[in-house]
DNA sequence: TCCATTTGTCAACAGCCGTTGACTTTCTAA
DNA sequence: TTAGAAAGTCAACGGCTGTTGACAAATGGA
């Protein structure tokens, strides 16, 4: 191990390359069939590379999806938050995020291997509590942020489910401006609106 | 085979209680693991039986999970319904649904493996299509109804998400009155609320 | 050029899986 | 009581899984 070169983002060595590739076909996959479902020797081929090599560059299939799990949902810093528009603010950051050309398949990876793998509801459990919910602790009484912040990503982790996951037909046919005008009113209400008890 | 018997609710011959035992098992172990999570030999040693019996009983690991995950939701009959109260009929009928003493664990069978077996998948929006469209259709325009049902059905998946499979502290704290407060309204408006585009 | 490190290939391991078939035990009807 | 069906047991199969170690090729600095 060359402990020098450890810092330094000089050395796009060929093995950077390697596990760069294992990296994306491992994020493919397991968006696309979950952690059970996506086999180390889906991923090689995938990738184009030996079984062996996935294990020699991550240390195990818990760890390639450790690392493969990766998610920053880069909402909105907190003092850019305009309370009055928080629910469009989140519904449209949330198509940027399973749709935008720039975003990859993070939360996909996580949504898909939550029902059946703790490590992943977990790491789900993670984004909500250091993600989502300090945004609306930002616009909300900090008493009542994590049951607004709850209420907010049931409506959301259920339209990723119903749209990208599960791909029912209304849903999947809803536009993003009907998402935003349908949806966006209901974060809102959520997120600052009256509530209860 | 007896065809006779066939038809006849008379007989609780021996092997219809095993049969029974291990439809129960299998549906508990599908509930909590999923479809990939619960092996036959797990559903075997739950029900105190031999492996072998299961597949002898039910033809295959398919075949057990798709007599497993049969679901109705015994939602109000069509003329029965209150266009006034929809949203709270629904969200109270859900929460029987799910916690009530005398509801199984059908959805949760089908929402755990949803997400990685595209049979699973397929049996749900099934049960979107024939048991929620339908209820949705009664009290809004034909025309809509899809979309409409589409949105309820986000909004009832994503709390069933974070609620019994994610398990989000928060969402798993809402009292009942909290949850009929909060997602009634939100359904009601999903439902026969006023709409865009 | 030479050697050491890195990168890649190959075959095999142990374990779990769904499923099968041969066998024994238990029950039931004549 | 006895023959035959039903119910249950047991060991094994082929296949897929994650993972390993021994070996070969390629690379790069001296």
């Amino acid at each position: 191990m060359n402990f020098m070169t450890e810092n330094q983002p000089k050395k796009p060595s060929k093995s950077d390359r390697t596990r760069a590739q294992i990296l994306e076909a491992a994020r493919l996959l397991f968006a696309e069939h979950g952690y059970d479902g996506a086999s180390i020797r889906d991923v090689a081929a995938h990738a184009s590379i030996d079984p062996a090599m996935v294990i020699r560059y991550f240390r195990s299939k818990d760890e390639l999806f450790a690392r493969a799990a990766v998610v920053d949902l880069q909402l909105p810093a907190l003092r850019a938050i305009d309370r009055n528009t928080i629910g469009e603010t989140l519904i449209r950051r949330f198509l940027e995020i399973w749709e935008g050309p720039a975003s990859g398949p993070g939360m996909a990876i996580l949504l898909r291997s939550a029902t059946s793998n703790e490590f992943a509801a977990e790491k789900l459990r993670d984004v909500f509590g250091h993600q989502v919910r300090p945004v609306v602790a930002a616009v909300a009484d900090p008493a009542d942020a994590g049951r607004r912040a709850g209420l907010v990503s049931s409506q959301l982790l259920g339209l990723a489910m119903c749209r990208y996951l599960l791909r029912l037909p209304p849903v999947v046919a809803l536009s993003h401006d009907e998402i935003i005008q349908n949806v966006g009113p209901i974060l809102q209400r959520y997120a600052v609106g009256e509530n209860v008890s």
